[in-house]
DNA sequence: GATGTTGTAGTCAAAGTGACTATAACAGGT
DNA sequence: ACCTGTTATAGTCACTTTGACTACAACATC
């Protein structure tokens, strides 16, 4: 800290909150009522108050935007966004953060949000027409935060995050099919799941009923691991 | 975003900057003149100008404490550290930094550093009497780094911008003796190193002279590739 | 030219992976 | 009850990569 002059920023948080969907990995956005932006879409977000860091502010806006008191997912920092023009209104810096949770309710809209839904990540990053306009530079934001994710699956359990318990392993490489695009080898996915300590743990409760036949699958708890080494290779 | 109330920051870059200074992960740390925290040492940083992001500000404290114009080596953002009373003075928000290069000289201390000097990083971070009291979170943000670097070294190719080119494979291989803290075996690592495509490109100048004896090592230089797939691992 | 030091080139068992095939256990219809 | 489709589970096998070695090559210095 060099000089004695401090400009004044804003700072805020931005959450791409994931969950799956339909087989697919979705992202929570909110329309904007107001200018700029106003009616485009936008990652859920807000200012961080003075009594409170990103973390606390992320959980916060985490709560209010879905609606949900005791959010049963992960929250973790993803990187800040800090260019002087990201917001014509004014100068402000947006601690980026991922958030992912099993399959969450339709979200109650906002205070200043006209509309809030969930959407599926590749129709909003990869579509050449039809996907909304994100606000901001929240769509770079959002490819951060897909990458973070993807790459996240390969080395650790946050697969787990995604489901909740008890959980079948069909079920936990669904997660996988719709995070990377690609379903992992049936065999090898189970032979790696459970040959990591830890990964899973086996419930003694046998396998539950299915809607479309086939033979009911053993159900599992998260295990302590957080890692998984050599990671899981997306081929 | 949610509420018209932005209560006002100031947003601060902070840089662990590494180096490799006989045979160790080295830090540029600087002495603090003033309070809070007058005579202990801190990262080195400052505040963002109204006209820059994070990363131009990263880049121009770089510059000014390394004293270097062009600064050779890697600057990455590490993450943001935001708790309220983090600086007793005021409200002040962190985007670290991580920076590495090749063997730096001697820092040049800034306008209101009492002093700088490169620190052993393992003598700041895990000596139990002796080490340097750091200012702020800043051990904090110094223990993250550290393992930022470890892991990357994993899984990128990132020891060769510990170095300068050209380089020899035994020098490259004491960056990871460095950081680490153990060195990987040394035919392994040769073989892994030369068996990843692009990790470094070979150089037909022979070996050069080396002052304790033994067989000149040939030079590379680096290669276009940025990952290690599957990564080196320390045991 | 001997000696110590350092770099380079192999070897080999063990482990992990990718691509398979075979079998078990269920739902639903006939 | 029995067949049939569907899904879960178990196991095989060639191939690759690793970890821990040993042998050899090339230099400086004495």
């Amino acid at each position: 800290m060099s000089t004695h002059e401090h400009p004044p920023f804003a700072v805020a948080v931005d959450l791409a909150i994931f969950t799956i969907r339909d087989g697919a990995l979705a992202v929570l956005l909110v329309e904007r009522g107001e200018e700029p932006f106003a009616g485009s879409w936008a990652l859920p977000g807000g200012f961080v108050e003075p009594d409170e860091d990103a973390e606390q502010a992320a959980w916060r806006e985490l709560r209010e935007e879905t609606g949900v008191e005791r959010f049963p997912g992960h929250l973790e920092q993803l990187r800040t966004y800090s260019a002087p023009d990201r917001d014509p209104r004014m100068r402000v810096v947006s601690v980026a953060h991922v958030a992912l949770a099993p399959d969450l309710p339709e979200p109650q809209a906002g205070t200043d949000a006209a509309d809030a839904r969930w959407w599926v990540v590749d129709d909003v990053l990869d579509a050449e027409v039809d996907g909304p306009v994100l606000a901001f530079d929240h769509r770079q934001i959002l490819l951060d935060a897909r990458e973070r994710v993807r790459a996240k699956l390969e080395y650790t359990t946050l697969a787990t995050e995604f489901v909740s318990e008890p959980f079948t392993l069909p079920e936990l490489r669904r997660v996988y099919t719709a995070v990377w695009g690609t379903p992992p080898d049936l065999g090898n996915f189970r032979r790696k799941v459970l040959g990591t300590d830890g990964f899973v743990v086996p419930t003694d409760a046998r396998g539950e009923a299915t809607e479309a036949g086939g033979r009911p699958a053993l159900l599992y708890r998260r295990g302590p691991a957080r890692t998984v080494q050599p990671p899981m290779v997306r081929s």
